[in-house]
DNA sequence: TATGAATGAGTCTTCATTCAT
DNA sequence: CATGAATGAAGACTCATTCAT
């Protein structure tokens, strides 16, 4: 197991230090300090190897996503958490934050991986969360997914500019963020 | 010029179609009609050719952003324009779009142009504008910076799961979106 | 020794089915259910096993061409055991067969191998045969090896052509071949 | 035409000398004198240079094969042309010989090479001539396929045999070799 | 003995780049 | 300017072989 964990953490290291296309099995052999044959035994080939390191990052985001989530809790408490733990993925995990980002659109992953569920299904919370609000009278009517798309992509965005430093994102920031993508779809 | 121009179009089409990575100079002189040696007299290298042609996506944007922008007009007025005006450019030329939105953040483009303002400064008018409204306590006090990005970032956002035909967009989306993203930063 | 044995049989299975520049270790162990390192236990290495395979087919057919073969018999008689008995050996067992006739002129045998004696001197019997019967002045008098390779090349031949299914090999075939080797040598 | 003629010249000779296994592309560009990209040029990838060397070779028997073929001739004198031919071609040109030889049964030569005719319909001439022979009562009734095979098979065994050195092959060996062949099937 | 994960030299192949025309 | 045949460094990938268990 652990040859291959060495693996996927020098390919996502690599993919974030100079992008995807510069990823050789060279670099990848020298920084997992594994054997060049090595990679074979655990992954059919370098288009299998990124998918996989693809849908690990996935599940890894699912699972974060939903940290500390109550459904019980108010509308806006929920929605809060939802948007806090997304933003706190991103300001923890920077290079599986990118690299789902910059790929989920890519035609070198997999189709069918990069429209599938995670396992945890956050995807399907944040939607019914929506429609939730929208039946509530609380939040503005709209298409849905529109509106999924637009508070993940201010978080998105936000991180980028946090990346390159345009920003920093300490408390102050963090509620100013969500408090605006609240605004956004509020009535 | 023509040869130039084909070069940089089949250029942009093909990063589109397949990626970055998987545009290799044998596709690109079949798709551009030219022969391979004719690259050279134009663009140093594949890198170069690359960075011409994010330099140009990035001025033909800044010059579409401003378009029909009345610095006279009111304040809203002037951020519907920039809003509008950058979701109409993603949906009218979304190759150039995304290849923006996609490679700003990559290592192959080269750092100065990343950070690089377009001639047309359109950067820069959306920069006052912030804080214009902020002095007028109309836009919620916060780093102009993050500000800006938010607003962007919906845009993008939005755009990128038009392009996969999330949803559709017409004058009532568009319309949903302009006002969601003015009262996400509203004080 | 099953082991051995399973390993040997799996190699002259994939040779026939494939040829031997595509037999690879790793079809070899699936094919013949042993470890990888297993091989290294009986064989040196790739050359040397299928080496030990092409020794054992050719002792494996030398014994097969003396079967019923009576030395007190007349020599049409044993010329005909032995033409027959080489017939019916190839069309028993085509995958050994094809293996020597293909490799017997190969660089990848061992040229000491190639030239060997089977361990029962069956080619030493036919090399005989004929120097009696041109003694006798029924064997047209020609160089004997010339004289052994013309009526071992009838039959390779033809069963060469019957592995394709060109023709078939009843007994009214079996005759007319033995008939037409015998008479392309006499006086 | 000079590069690709190289390259398959010494493609013929290292299958000769080594065997089609061990031709690799590092022994290939080195004795053609050409870059290791240069076969991409002109060949698909491997398989199909060695492919095209086949297909020039049987061609080039085929065109050898007729060669002073007189359709008016005797029965014996044109058996005794092809036959004469093609153990001519074989002594001339030992390493296209053995190259069809050797490969024409083989997996790596695709299946519609092998069965194909080569452009000069050589072996259409040898068939018809056995059934000629056949209706005049002159050769023996029997598969004119096996016909066909067994006085090819003849001339095949005998020059593997010439190629070892096992016996010389002057004007005295041919001509009992040709009425070696031509008895083996007469009536 | 038997195993199979790990290895790395060696394979085929790609592709940006050069240069004579 | 425009071309494309030729190049070879570098890429992905294979596979016989080793060795700790």
């Amino acid at each position: 197991m652990s040859k291959k964990q060495d693996i996927m953490t020098a390919t996502l290291d690599l993919i974030h230090e100079e992008g995807l296309q510069s990823v050789t099995f060279a670099k990848l052999f020298k920084r997992a300090n594994v054997g060049s044959g090595t990679i074979y035994n655990y992954f059919a080939n370098k288009e299998d190897l990124v998918n996989e390191v693809y849908k690990e990052s996935r599940n890894q985001m699912g699972e974060y996503l939903l940290q500390g989530y109550d459904a019980e809790a108010s509308l806006y408490e929920r929605f809060k958490c939802l948007q806090m733990n997304r933003l706190r993925f991103g300001m923890h995990f920077p290079k599986r934050f990118l690299f789902i980002d910059s790929y989920s659109f890519s035609p070198y992953i997999a189709r069918e991986l990069r429209s599938a569920e995670d396992s945890y299904n956050s995807s399907q919370v944040v939607q019914d969360l929506i429609i939730e609000g929208q039946r509530q009278g609380v939040i503005k009517e709209m298409d849905s997914h529109l509106c999924h798309q637009l508070v993940h992509g201010i978080i998105s965005s936000i991180l980028k500019g946090y990346y390159v430093e345009k920003y920093p994102l300490n408390e102050l920031q963090i509620q100013q963020i969500i408090e605006a993508s609240w605004k956004a779809i509020l009535v």
